[in-house]
DNA sequence: CTCCAGGCCAAGAAAATCTTGGCCTCAGCC
DNA sequence: GGCTGAGGCCAAGATTTTCTTGGCCTGGAG
């Protein structure tokens, strides 16, 4: 007969921390999904367990598992945070309806996407914001429209255009190319590459019949624009994404010492998340699908 | 091309805070049901309104009204924390599979759920958690498995059982029965009655023939429970409710000095919210519904 | 055998959230 | 016309929730 005790539901927060923590089957994921730590998700979740009066989850060395009241309730849980995200995300597009957030690896945020923007933007006048980041985002839980990322298929739940093959070729400034006939005159060269894709050079190499080669000197950059900086500078060679150094191959800044000898990589793709807005987004999709030339709309991009 | 600026959704409390606001149409009502104050709201929705980057609520003098953005919002908003509600609901099942939670208004929890608990606990092996509140909660957000209310029909979106008509009549100890014979005699007793059932007087009154009757005095309870210790003290005649005194009738402690003369008020109504329980509920639906007698069990209550 | 990933805990810091109390505006009503 | 009450707004400060830090523990992999 407690007058006031009323049984307060647990917090939206725990909630939903339980529920990262179930998917991703572990405190690391949810804690990278929700930008906290780990010792975050698991208070939450310890107090969470608390309210229910029994544990979630079975504590084992190596991480998580759940136990069967927390299976039992999960699929619940998801669907409801599921349908709170596409509330959200309905909500962000009700609010800005001519915003446009684009997930991409810094390389081609700066190098393939930068350049095309103004024109984008002034196509569909739009306001654009740019994410970068090294690995895709969660598009069904982010507020992210489109990605911008290499690879072989879409993530679950994306559909996926491809934008530009992506194949990787050796380029460098004319004066050095000068040098290079074969593609053991590598040996004598300086090699640049992105500390990413450090598996760039070693492929490019063993398909040409230099597997084994070892260059007089290597240089590793984080950033991929600032490799590219550096290749311009004279500095090496820089094994080339043929998406991402078009546009000094275009200038003649740069050139392809081995002209058409390339190997093909996993193309550029544009990821488009199912379900969401694919509809308003669809003319900047084909504008960005067919090479991100101005003036190109077939009417209001938006309705 | 900002690195970290990732477009942070908003926060699940202020989401919450609008959906409760837009659905009672003001802040005082969320507040109500959120259990904080108005103010709270209202800072909270400020705080979503400038993620949104626009209103979502009109600001009239009397109240608020959803701006065109806000109205498109609410409905997948509401799914989602209905989906959530029922997410939790179902938890709270899982982790205590023994418990029932009673909403009932005082004096029906203490004089007609109270002495039937003892044989419901021991038929059902249940944790009872009885809230006793005088507006019925709202089912499908509070965590409250059944309610106990007098009235004509059960609020929507739940079923009800007719747990037993809820007559009224006057009501006092033998011994001053004996003074009364007529409906007039009560000119000179004390009429003792509930502070929120002040009608009730006044309509047995108007129904047997004594509507211009202005007794000697009168004598107001906030809880009907004292007014009826008061009655068994032989302070008055209390207005009875037969759901309510049958247990001092049935004793003879209380006696009905005018008989069957009753009027009939809403009837006791046991309220079972739909789509949740009803099932695990169902045989203690019957047995309180049966009249609340022990023992008679056609299963194990729970599976 | 050592290292590492992953979870646990306690203490303190940081942030979100709530309350208080005063102000303002309007509608309804003397 | 002036009063009154409902309902919202705001700022400041208190409170509660949530997060981080840093150290510890465990079991499996190299």
């Amino acid at each position: 007969m407690d007058q006031g005790g009323r049984p307060s539901p647990p917090s939206l927060n725990a909630l939903r921390a339980f529920e990262a923590a179930a998917r991703h089957g572990g405190y690391v994921g949810a804690a990278k999904e929700l930008h906290v730590t780990p010792a975050a998700i698991g208070t939450q979740v310890k107090g969470l367990e608390a309210w229910l009066g029994r544990p979630l989850f079975h504590r084992l060395a190596n991480g998580l598992v759940l136990t069967p009241e927390g299976r039992d309730v999960l699929p619940s849980l998801s669907a409801a945070f599921d349908a709170l995200n596409g509330a959200v995300r309905a909500m962000r597009a009700v609010g800005r309806p001519r915003s446009l957030t684009v997930a991409a690896l810094p390389c081609i945020a700066q190098l393939w996407l930068a350049p095309r923007l103004p024109d984008l933007q002034a196509a569909f006048d739009l306001d654009v914001t740019i994410l970068t980041r090294d690995e895709q985002p969660d598009y069904a839980r982010d507020l992210v429209d489109l990605g911008l990322y290499v690879g072989d298929a879409a993530p679950a739940g994306c559909t996926s255009v491809v934008l530009a093959r992506d194949d990787l070729f050796p380029v460098c400034t004319p004066a050095l190319a000068a040098g290079l006939r074969h593609p053991g005159d590598l040996a004598g060269a300086t090699l640049l590459h992105d500390s990413v894709w450090r598996a760039d050079w070693p492929r490019w190499l063993a398909a040409h019949g230099a597997g084994t080669l070892r260059p007089a000197r290597e240089a590793a950059f984080s950033l991929y624009s600032v490799a590219l900086d550096a290749a311009l500078a004279g500095s090496g060679v820089l094994i080339g994404h043929r998406a991402l150094v078009a546009d000094a191959l275009g200038g003649g800044r740069l050139v392809a010492p081995f002209g058409d000898r390339a190997v093909a990589g996993p193309p550029l793709r544009l990821i488009v998340p199912e379900g969401g807005e694919g509809m308003r987004l669809a003319p900047v999709i084909r504008w960005l699908s067919e090479g991100g030339e101005p003036g190109r709309r077939d009417g209001p991009p938006f309705t």
